[in-house]
RNA sequence: GGGGCCAUAGGGUAGCCUGGUAUCCUACAGGACUGGGGGUCCUGUGACCGGCGUUCAAAUCGCCGUGGCCCCA
């Protein structure tokens, strides 16, 4: 079943491209470059990945659909957002072989598409917070290398919410609110990231400000895995997003927005995965429990009780699959471990005699179980393998931040990782740093507790304020 | 933005320099024996990225296109 190994993680672009394959997550050979197909099975993570997301927003926003195409007026109005996106939007030219009137441009974002609309549902102080989302494809002519799931022309997972407030101090609270949803979404992936609010020339065109999650690569290069921004006024001033106050008066709307794409699942697979294939946390696998019956002798019980006890496991809501296939128990170990399956249960003839299973986790831990304590013992391995995976996860996270005092350490540590140095906040030190380190200024830590007097490194001023740097995808 | 490498069955490859019959592994299909960490044997299916050019003849040489990978900024 499964073909050749995996190349050592430690080489990890060859290692993704080729998990991606054996782990049949995506298939790359689609012939339009930066454009991929999610095999079922990776469209399985997928989905369970965005039903998370869905359960931790829906309690507080509504989720919603726009259109793709966006008209070239409403999409030319907002200046400072066309000129970030204007050299990586796709246009529509023609209707069949008639030239359009208006071209209509592939959303590489939704902000101009659903903000024309805004302007028609928000009236009165009444109608805010306005807080919706969507989760739908978007498009961006990259002219760099893309990568699957990390850098694609099209993104095909692209879950963006956009909300409207009467002030901009509440619209600052949402900005926290959705990071803390982001929070909690990768918590339960079990990756860990840095929040870093990013330098003002790396902001949302059109934004107030920006912060962001970045996860850190086996690599070292860190990974852009989340985004939320205060739009302030600048949108709705465009766009005439305006409301009628308590007061009766006319007031400009207050917007923020912020978006996860399918970036969130190459997190996913390059922060656990191992040389054995993916490492999928219990919360999202496809499959979360395998059988596999070791068939000889009594073929026909041994599957009997494989049968009962998947059906067992699927009453207790569990998704589980049993491998009746031909191959060999070993092959089929591997093929499942490539696959990230959580737990496998070994059942053949001598447990059954014994009324036992053996339960092996995907961290390689084996032990054997009773057959009727074994959803038990499922759950609490399951529970168990979760914590394991965000603790090891965390250390590697921890590991890979380091404090620098000058500017050749910082080179050093971005080789590989991230570099945490002083800055006094001026963007002609941050610029200076970018190109002395040769990385980029990921930006100020956010919601970072620890606060001390350092120096900026490039004008030696004293100041609390510090920046993360480090080489990005 | 700059530079390099590459494209041969579903996947990985040999052949290309020196033009003529496409190699091996794996996967896939059928069969037999097997079965607690990638089984063995038999039989079979399946490929030269696209276009143009050079030539009696192109996987091989040239040009263009498309796609992929890597490095540097």
């Amino acid at each position: 079943m499964t073909e050749a190994k995996l190349p050592g993680k430690e080489n990890f672009s060859e290692w993704y491209h080729e998990l991606l394959k054996s782990g049949e997550i995506i298939d790359v050979r689609y012939p339009v470059k930066g454009m991929c197909v999610w095999y079922p099975f990776g469209f399985a993570l997928r989905r369970n990945v965005y039903d998370l997301m869905r359960e931790l927003l829906d309690p507080d926003h509504q989720e919603t659909q726009f259109p793709l195409l966006i008209p070239e007026t409403e999409f030319m109005k907002e200046a400072e957002h066309i000129k970030g996106f204007e050299d990586e939007v796709y246009w529509v030219t023609h209707g069949g072989t008639s030239p359009l009137d208006i071209k209509l441009a592939l959303r590489p974002t939704s902000e101009t598409a659903i903000y024309p609309i805004f302007k028609l549902w928000v009236r009165s102080h009444a109608d805010l917070p306005l807080k919706i989302y969507q989760i739908v494809n978007t498009f961006r002519y990259e002219t760099k290398h893309t990568r699957p799931l990390i850098r694609l022309r099209e993104i095909t997972s692209f879950k963006e919410a956009h909300t409207v407030h009467a002030s901009w101090e509440e619209a600052a609270e949402q900005v926290e609110a959705a990071l803390t949803i982001y929070a909690e979404f990768y918590r339960r992936l079990a990756i860990p990231f840095l929040f870093a609010r990013r330098p003002s020339w790396d902001k949302f065109p059109g934004s107030d400000y920006s912060i962001a999650l970045d996860t850190v690569m086996p690599d070292g290069r860190t990974l852009q895995i989340g985004t939320a921004h205060l739009l302030g006024t600048n949108f709705a001033t465009t766009y005439g997003i305006t409301f009628e106050n308590e007061a009766g008066e006319q007031e400009f709307a207050n917007q923020t927005c912020y978006g996860v794409s399918e970036r969130c699942i190459a997190a996913l697979i390059s922060v656990h995965g191992d040389d054995r294939g993916l490492v999928l946390p219990w919360s999202v696998a496809p499959v979360q429990v395998v059988i596999v019956p070791i068939l000889f002798k009594d073929k026909e019980r041994t599957l009997e009780v494989s049968r009962e006890i998947k059906a067992k496991l699927a009453e207790a809501g569990i998704r589980a699959a049993i491998d009746e296939s031909d191959e060999r128990p070993g092959a089929k170990f591997y093929k499942w471990e490539m696959k990230g399956v959580p737990i496998r249960i070994e059942i053949g003839p001598r447990d059954i005699e014994k009324g036992v299973a053996v339960l092996a986790r995907r961290d390689g831990k084996k032990l054997t179980v009773p057959l009727d304590g074994l959803l038990s013992s499922i759950q609490a391995e399951a529970a168990d393998l979760t914590e394991a995976m965000l603790t090891k996860a965390q250390a590697f996270l921890a590991s890979k931040v380091k404090d620098c005092e000058t500017v050749e350490e910082a080179r050093e540590q971005t080789a590989a990782g991230v570099a945490r140095v002083g800055w006094c906040g001026s963007e002609e030190c941050g610029h200076w740093i970018e190109d002395e380190v040769g990385a980029a200024v990921l930006g100020e830590p956010w919601r970072s507790a620890e606060k001390h007097e350092r120096s900026c490194i490039v004008c030696g001023a004293k100041t609390e304020r510090c920046a993360l740097l480090a080489r990005q995808y």
